[in-house]
RNA sequence: CGGGCGGUAGCUUAGCUCGGUAAAGCGCCUGGUUUGGGACCAGGAGACCGCGAGUUCAAAUCUCGCCCGCCCGACCA
């Protein structure tokens, strides 16, 4: 449990070390393909329940398509499959003579195709519209680079189709899609997020434009959270997606689609994460509480043991997850181990506790110790529990702040990314060969996001023609 | 996918140059002493030395191929 490396001293060692030592998840020894252990599927969980509500909420259905599409099929989107087509798998053999298949079989890297081939045939009215899908699954793209959670060959997510009967609806599917994802990033993984269109260059494959969150980790770099696509009629007219209007005239639908993965598990870790190990957001937390016994004999158990029992059916009626760590282990050792784990609140009871009708409360976040009466206590740790999210976000918000900076000069943003990281706004042209420009001088750097509120005022960083768009440049995982 | 480095017990590593009975710390198991910030003592289990070939009387050690991981690039939820 010991020795997790310092975040400080080198931020990609200190990652993998809290995954694996939290027990969140390991590489499988298959190239790239990471096994999610319980405590990090547990978080994961906790944003599906979250997400799959507000979809059920606003009408979406889930379905489940198949993990495996036709190469006639794939091909049919052709910007789309120039996007993917570098990191898609395919299965060309099966059987036990291991024969080759007439057609290859792609493993779906995402299933706009597949989705728009079979959603056709439950389309044939505008009252069969919109239709709003939703599958959770798994997916492959084969990355050469791989980083748990982050990026690896297989990841976990949603991924929501919808088919709509104006440009206008499939529109605003994508913006109340986004507002779904913002609450899921800040209200629940307490990570501060900007918001709003990617720049051509960034956009989906196949997509008319693509909408996205960017969030700020602790090292600087940010990371995409979140992308909600309109397609117009692109997939449609690929894949023949048409209804009757109510004129009676054949059209084509507008689609969407939009997802987030397992890589917001990674992005709670290294938005809030510290020398310590994981701070895990109360919402998304395994563990809510966790109660550390202190005893010395048979008796003074027995004590703390009966208090214990009173307090876990407080915590349970109040709906908090929480565990009593019984093991036969030292209390440092205990605490240093939740503390890793980044459970929020611990409590520590013992016979003194017991005697006094109270516990000492720690929180992750202060590592303050403070004593309160065990009376009332599920109320009361319901309120700190929602403090301590309001915190977590406040924390990170602050951290954001301090790293978001507005400059005007490619030089300026070239010195800048030398010394830090961080976001950048700065006025863009919208010219393409600007933006490659930065990316190649500046080390990487990308049009995270456009402003969607800012109109830009001076000159492109870049070219110096009047600016079109205010941009936020940064790097990214 | 290119360049560099590595893989020895659950984890971190020593041993490899110069071939000769596989080691340590942590973790794990048992017993005891402990327990309000990472305990101590004693005993014990645990290793196809990444996989496969080759050289040799003999390979963790030398050679070749493959697999997996790390770092740097190009690609990405």
């Amino acid at each position: 449990m010991k020795e997790v490396t310092k975040m400080s001293d080198d931020f990609d060692r200190w990652y993998t070390d809290v995954i694996r030592k939290a027990e969140m998840a390991d590489w499988s020894g298959v190239r790239g393909m990471m096994v999610v252990r319980p405590y990090g599927w547990a978080m994961w969980e906790a944003i599906t329940r979250a997400f799959d509500d507000m979809i059920k909420e606003s009408g979406h259905e889930n379905w489940a398509f198949p993990l495996l599409i036709p190469q006639q099929l794939l091909i049919k989107e052709a910007e789309h499959i120039e996007g993917f087509g570098p990191e898609v798998a395919w299965v060309t053999r099966a059987g036990a003579a291991k024969e080759e298949l007439e057609e290859p079989l792609a493993v779906r890297p995402t299933s706009e195709t597949i989705v728009g081939h079979l959603i056709r045939r439950y389309i044939q009215s505008h009252r069969d519209l919109p239709k709003l899908t939703n599958q959770w699954n798994s997916v492959v793209r084969w990355e050469m680079r791989s980083r748990l959670f982050l990026r690896s060959r297989e990841f976990w997510w949603q991924e929501g189709h919808t088919f709509h009967a104006s440009a206008q609806e499939a529109r605003d599917e994508v913006a109340l899609i986004l507002g779904y994802y913002r609450s899921i990033a800040e209200d629940w993984l307490a990570v501060p997020v900007f918001g709003g269109k990617k720049s051509p260059a960034e956009t989906f494959a196949g997509a008319v434009y693509t909408m996205t969150l960017e969030g700020l980790m602790r090292d600087g770099v940010a990371l995409q959270m979140g992308t909600s696509h309109y397609f117009g009629q692109n997939f449609a007219r690929a894949y023949d997606i048409s209804f009757s209007n109510k004129d009676n005239e054949r059209e084509l639908c507008y689609s969407t689609s939009w997802g987030i993965s397992t890589r917001l598990v990674g992005a709670l870790v290294m938005a809030h994460g510290d020398d310590s190990g994981l701070i895990v957001p109360p919402r998304i937390a395994p563990i809510q509480v966790v109660i550390v016994p202190i005893h010395r004999d048979p008796e003074s158990r027995a004590k703390v043991e009966a208090f214990i029992g009173g307090l876990a059916t407080e915590l349970k009626a109040a709906g908090i997850r929480h565990r009593v760590d019984w093991r036969d282990e030292r209390p440092g050792d205990k605490y240093a181990h939740w503390e890793l784990k980044g459970v929020p609140l611990r409590l520590n009871v013992g016979a003194r506790d017991a005697d006094a009708g109270t516990v000492e409360m720690v929180d992750r976040l202060s590592r303050q110790r403070v004593s309160v009466p065990a009376s009332g206590i599920g109320r009361r740790l319901t309120d700190e529990l929602e403090a301590f999210q309001k915190k977590l976000f406040e924390r990170a918000l602050v951290y954001r702040r301090e790293n978001t900076f507005e400059l005007a000069t490619l030089d300026e943003v070239v010195a800048h990314f030398k010394e830090r990281g961080g976001f950048v706004w700065v006025p863009w042209s919208g010219d393409t060969e600007c933006e490659e420009r930065i990316k190649a001088e500046a080390g990487g750097v990308t049009i995270r996001t456009i402003d969607p509120d800012a109109r830009p005022s001076g000159k492109c960083i870049v070219c110096g023609k009047p600016a079109e768009y205010r941009v936020a440049l940064a790097k990214a995982y």
